[in-house]
DNA sequence: CTCTTCTTGGC
DNA sequence: CCAAGAAGA
């Protein structure tokens, strides 16, 4: 066991729990310092999390669990810490002798605005923070118009993308056991409990990471929310369980053109965020401003419940409510449902999302739901709403979807009529959006 | 400045 | 067929 004033870097963990294939982590152990693996629960977030049997912090648990068992194949163990990150860091300075603390780039606005904070912690003990590119293809300004302002339509973005990409290159996995032997040796730290941390264990099914199965047919099934058509690995990528360029490699070698669009997507709501972090809130297109959202309280419930009246939307929002997941066709039905049918604030939907998704990730859903509402600046034509009848008929034909999640819609006793009319919704809605783009 | 294009659609 | 309006080259 190395002293402990001995000195040593640290890797700090946060949404890249893996050990293969982790472009900080491989930096980091290639300097030839012991590294400490580190993971901090961040009560900034913990503390906002409404229900205690959180699906997310189960799946962080267990992601941690396994990375743990992983390390003791190198004596080594993770460090987990509880609370403030800048306390904890003020701490771990006083514990360590530490010389570099190194970690992958978070782009959301609170990491940059957490980041900022511990850079000065650790500035006042001279310890420099370097950050690696590990969650993304290309970050920030890597992939930019000619004129190096940054993209805001998708398919321009999409060309350059492609263009830039060198799968040698940017799909290359980072060969972190060739480094192993350099984490810091230590097998005494215990990983605390998910009661230790406040919280109980979620008895929601975790998604699994296979999905090699659904590449060749992605493309041809993906729409139909009854088949198993799409990856379900949002959560994996969300907390980096699997690594951004092996899925990408597989879209890339398989030629799944479909799937490798929705990774360049992922890409693409990232730069946006980093780009335009008041976007987390605030709409893309200012006119958005001046509509006046109904924002009718009791819809905005029979929403979240499933009880609009209109099948397919219901069947999403108790997938979602059930599992902690929705197929991603009725997250665009459901968001346009609310937006537009019922004129409700997408905020309130997309931070309804966000309660509820164990794949929740601020820059595709906050991009997800800007796009539905029309309020992106590369979104669906404020014209265009969709009709949950139509959907379901060319998507769930059969009504197998309807019929798994709400089963009782036949019966007009046990089941709510429309709680609105969708040609008088359309109208409303298309009356409100043309007077506040005219104002 | 001009021309083309713009995720997954509906009437 | 419809529907703005702006981005991007």
């Amino acid at each position: 066991m190395a002293n402990k004033r001995s000195p040593v870097n640290i890797f700090w963990f946060r949404r890249d729990l893996r050990l293969t294939d982790n472009a900080g982590l491989y930096h980091a152990l290639k300097q030839g310092l012991p590294v400490i693996p580190l993971f901090i629960f961040d009560t900034h977030i913990l503390d906002k999390l409404p229900d205690k049997n959180d699906a997310r912090v189960t799946f962080i648990h267990h992601a941690l669990a396994e990375m743990n068992e992983e390390l003791t194949r190198f004596s080594s163990s993770l460090c987990v810490k509880y609370g403030k990150p800048e306390e904890v860091w003020q701490e771990l300075t006083a514990e360590f002798d530490i010389r570099e603390v190194i970690a992958n780039t978070d782009y959301e606005p609170y990491a940059t605005e957490r980041e900022d904070k511990v850079r000065k912690v650790l500035g006042k003990n001279k310890i420099p923070l370097t950050t690696y590119k590990d969650q993304v293809i290309f970050e920030k300004d890597e992939v930019v118009k000619d004129d190096g302002k940054p993209y805001t339509v998708f398919t321009p973005y999409k060309r350059k993308w492609l263009a830039t990409l060198n799968p040698e290159l940017h799909l290359k996995a980072y060969p972190v056991t060739k480094y192993a032997k350099n984490f810091y040796a230590h097998t005494s730290w215990e990983l605390p409990s998910l009661k230790q941390i406040g919280f109980e264990k979620s008895d929601l099914e975790l998604p699994g990471k296979t999905y090699r199965d659904v590449i060749e047919d992605y493309h041809r099934t993906r729409d139909f929310p009854s088949v198993e058509g799409t990856s379900r690995i949002g959560a994996h990528l969300r907390f980096g369980t699997l690594s951004i360029r092996k899925v990408t490699l597989d879209a890339w070698e398989a030629r799944e053109k479909t799937w490798l669009n929705e990774l360049v997507w992922r890409d693409f709501y990232a730069m946006i965020l980093w780009h335009f972090p008041e976007t987390a809130t605030a709409a893309f297109r200012k006119n958005f401003d001046n509509i006046r959202w109904r924002n009718h309280e009791a819809e905005f419930e029979a929403w979240c419940e499933g009880k609009t009246g209109y099948p397919l939307v219901d069947a999403g929002m108790r997938q979602l409510n059930e599992t902690g997941w929705m197929h991603n066709r009725i997250r665009m039905v459901t968001a346009s449902f609310l937006a537009k049918h019922l004129l409700i604030d997408w905020r309130w939907g997309e931070a309804y999302f966000a309660r509820r998704l164990i794949d929740y990730d601020m820059a595709s859903n906050v991009g997800g739901w800007q796009w539905a509402a029309g309020s992106g600046n590369d979104a669906v034509p404020y014209f265009r709403v969709f009709n949950p009848q139509l959907q379901q008929e060319r998507f769930d034909p059969e009504m197998k979807y309807i019929r798994r999640w709400v089963p009782e819609f036949h019966d007009p006793f046990k089941y709510p009529k429309p709680i609105v009319d969708h040609r008088e919704a359309r109208e409303r809605v298309l009356k409100e959006f043309k007077r506040a783009f005219a104002g």
